[in-house]
DNA sequence: TTCCTGAGTATAGAAAAGTAAACTCAGGTG
DNA sequence: CACCTGAGTTTACTTTTCTATACTCAGGAA
């Protein structure tokens, strides 16, 4: 055992139930995504909606909130305002994927798979993800820098740059 | 344009915009892990939490919460319960990850990787994932079945066989 | 000028979720 | 026996979300 961990255990504290939670990156992308309504809006933007209505539309989601969804999608630098033009009628407002957006597709993208192994009607799933050109089905994986798949037994979680243990209270 | 498109046209529906969204998998995989506290209680059992006492004390949840979210998770399959004893005490409940709930890593680290690089503090992440053995970091990465590397603006999203109109109404 | 449309904003009541703190329960200890 | 502990349950209160409807606003059309 370190010192560092010696001393915790001194002080009643523990490394794993004792530490600062509040910069954890989940924590952080849900406090941007995690509220209802949030990801569907992205779904749809990815299926190929832009516009207030479309949205309102297809997920028949309140006024209010998809107003203050789309506003946050905005503010986040997730998705980006445009303008559309129909003819006959003045400009008016569209919006489309930024490339922080489109990071977000692979936690979307897992959220799809196990919805489709282990939610999906008796049928199979509503939709499929096919690489483009090969036609071959997409889906998410763990895989390290040098390119191996790994395993999730296989994932080792250690303190980085900004771990921080608790306030003691 | 074919036959069944033009149908829905002439119905005033849109492929895109009145489909039934009731079974999408983002949707249903959200039902189960969408609620506060779910995903964060699953980060915790990986970091190795498993008492009901270790969720409380570093989550800060409240404890009627915490037990609601928890009895869901079995239910769900996604946690398991065994029991522990520490000498000297009755046996105690424990839960434990189980497959499925180890299906949901790839979603978790797509959240993880997006905070990581959008939300970090400015030293950078609290936790660090790697290749156990290897050591290389490690991320969620969207692949085909035939092992190619995908682009987000290369996947293309299609009907599946549960794929359903709404009713018109 | 008045009407129409898409994109919102405003408001109010109902339902759900979150929070805090007190209470219960089972079994082991003194 | 009374007491302690971990694991919950219960209850009361607050906040957020949901639903529904009404209203605004800008510019093109009749």
């Amino acid at each position: 055992m370190d010192a560092r961990t010696e001393a915790l255990q001194d002080a009643g504290m523990d490394f794993r139930l004792d530490r600062d939670t509040s910069n954890c990156s989940i924590a952080r992308t849900l406090e941007v995504v995690g509220e209802k309504w949030t990801i569907l809006i992205l779904r749809e933007v990815w299926y190929g909606s832009s516009r207030f209505g479309d949205f309102e539309r297809v997920l028949g989601c309140p006024r209010n909130l998809l107003a203050t969804r789309l506003r946050m999608l905005v503010e986040e630098g997730i998705l980006a305002t445009e303008t559309y033009k129909e003819p006959g009628s003045r400009s008016r407002p569209k919006y489309v994927i930024t490339p922080k957006g489109v990071d977000l597709v692979p936690a979307v993208m897992g959220l799809l798979q196990w919805g489709d192994r282990y939610r999906a009607d008796p049928e199979g799933p509503a939709v499929l993800a096919r690489h483009r050109g090969c036609g071959a089905h997409v889906d998410a994986q763990i895989r390290c820098e040098r390119g191996h798949a790994v395993q999730a037994e296989d994932i080792e979680s250690v303190p980085g740059p900004a771990f921080r243990m608790k306030l003691a209270g």
